[in-house]
DNA sequence: TATGAATGAGACTTCATTCAT
DNA sequence: GATGAATGAAGTCTCATTCAT
């Protein structure tokens, strides 16, 4: 008697394309990861801002820790290739590099805050969600690797003497940390890093010795 | 055939104590908070450590929000009354109060790191939680109080060019956060503060119009 | 060193009177079972109301089944004896004492609004808490008999023919119980009073067999 | 060893039909609500009552008070469409109106019962749960309005004096209400409402000016 | 590939009640 | 006679996940 409302279609719909979709929800994650960190980001919500049912999620990630992995190491590579990399080829000295590198966390904070958020993100979320704990794992090793590679050259062209090598990498490291966490105050953001940019220069070129 | 714990009975304990059962709620709270974050402390947990029944915390904090403000604000006077302003009573230049202020937020992650890391902790999950917020909006304005009267002071001094006000503030935010964030690392933290307090040094009393 | 807030004494209160608190608690405990049911009544709010701990009402009563008995049967009493058996004295006709009851029901609904309510609710409440069984059990019963007594005297007057004994009875109860629930709307109340008393003597006095 | 019943599997069970199911949670609801009210219908009672887990009862409802909602309208519009409307169509005088009314009200008590009772306990529960306002807000007016077009009925025909209206619309509601409590006593409600059906014909037809 | 129906664990919270003081 | 500290059961609801279709 009643009229009961036309079922959606179950089945593989016509115009699937696997990639494209999978995509979606990938850049959907990584943006509520970001927003929202790693426990507030439901299914419901994935589902919602892709327009997808919640269980159509597994289709393409077996859990949402593996989601979440999958959105790290998207962003992961995405910051280095697409900024660090570039930024530092064909720098030679150690007051160069810094310089890019300072350059191309503030340009990544303008153009892709996604991103950057996200990193600020994952270094809480990795932390306190025990089934992140792979991911943390191999997280800081790159940093590190970078901030070693770059401290080294400064040492190599005689700008920072070599037993400040452990007292600069960890000045680094905590600027670094520093303006991911400030990179939501986009305005003090820039301002901060044009101040470092400044200041290394200084203390690098005239006082070397200081460091 | 484990030791299993003694059985609670109801009622009220023989040797019950609220005040005291209070402090040990608010300190498994803190540290729970600080450690997890505030959607993974949950009453189940928090009763475990305290010994309590999860409703047996009602008695003191009427709901989960009450709760962390509570911990917050006593991490935030601790944190003030305990570290900061003994720190920089008595500093008269801008470069003795900022290496102060360095010395004590050393101290205070050597002596008092859950303090430290619940304070990381509070800046994300304040803004992840909206039933947080207005817990959120007192908080940076003290840090940038002190900041700025930081700042003030060294132009008064003349060791700061006015103009360089707010780079100088936002420089200092960038390493108050960094060094919060990589208070976790107790020596890289120990290691940074020193160079930082040295760097400044420098910069400012041999190239304050560097600025 | 904390200035701990001073704690209320414990033990008897040198002004304490069991009797007086009892009716204070009593008379509470009918308001809100009146205005918000059985399972909405809460020992907080009635200790919130009464000024006492929630666990000090467990010196009065019980258990919460008891104190709604007491709060039962002393309206049932205040019922039988204030208003309903002093209407009916001295009426020696089935349409004066009817005249009576239904006068009575519109003085008790102006002047103690409370307990008509809470008759209205037990009437609810009874038959939804199996604890309240036994309570429910020697409701009606009361009732029914003021309603034989009263029907009874109009088959002994003649007034009612004796085959209409029980649909009389019926028609009584049903006006009774609709006047209880229409108690909370006090001029629909009165003025459906007036109505049923005036139609009750046009149709017994001039058509009495039609009845 | 008593006969375990089988344990349910995880996922979607084989002959799982939505549109079905979501009648069975409906139909449970509404029982349970007119026996025990809403406070005292709890998931977990509906769950074992439908054979599902309590979290499946979202699947249907997003809410206590949706679920309420929709059971509540769903006797409305039965008690409407299917009783009252096809009662008093085709009747041209308040006696005959009012007389269909009172036939439709025993025969729903009689074949309906649960609709009956769930109009009387959401006369109580809308008053005491304040979430449920919205629902209590729109349901007067149509049992009002369908009052006065009777009474204004019996105006236009002659059959009531107009200035008896808002009393014979007060006695309408009070018998109305009267009867919706007696209907858990099937045979007293059919008893006094033929009783009702004949005082009116002859207090209408002989006395009309005594209304 | 996608949906919709289902589960079980666990979240915060309220409540009646008990017992030492 | 009164308080405050405690418990356990239960309530509504959310979540990740599973499975038939």
């Amino acid at each position: 008697m009643t009229l009961s409302k036309p079922k959606p279609r179950l089945g593989r719909p016509v115009d699937a394309d696997g990639d494209q979709t999978r995509s979606r929800v990938l850049s959907a994650a990584r943006t509520a990861f970001a927003e929202l960190g790693y426990a507030a980001t439901t299914y419901r919500l994935l589902a919602e801002r892709t327009g997808l049912a919640p269980s159509a999620l597994y289709n393409y990630f077996e859990s949402k820790v593996e989601l979440y992995a999958a959105a790290h190491q998207e962003v992961q590579i995405e910051t280095y290739s697409e900024w660090i990399l570039p930024a530092i080829t064909d720098t030679t000295t150690f007051v160069e590099r810094v310089d890019a590198l300072l350059e191309s966390f503030m340009l990544m904070n303008a153009e892709n805050p996604e991103a950057a958020r996200f990193q600020a993100a994952a270094r809480i979320d990795t932390e306190r969600h025990p089934e992140l704990a792979a991911i943390r794992d191999d997280l800081p090793v790159q940093r590190r690797n970078l901030f070693a590679d770059t401290v080294d050259l400064g040492i190599s062209t005689g700008e920072i003497p070599s037993q400040s090598r452990r007292s600069v990498m960890a000045m680094l490291e905590t600027l670094t940390l520093g303006l991911v966490e400030i990179s939501s105050q986009p305005e003090a953001h820039r301002i901060a890093v044009e101040g470092f940019r400044n200041a290394i220069a200084v203390l690098v070129t005239t006082n070397g010795d200081h460091l």
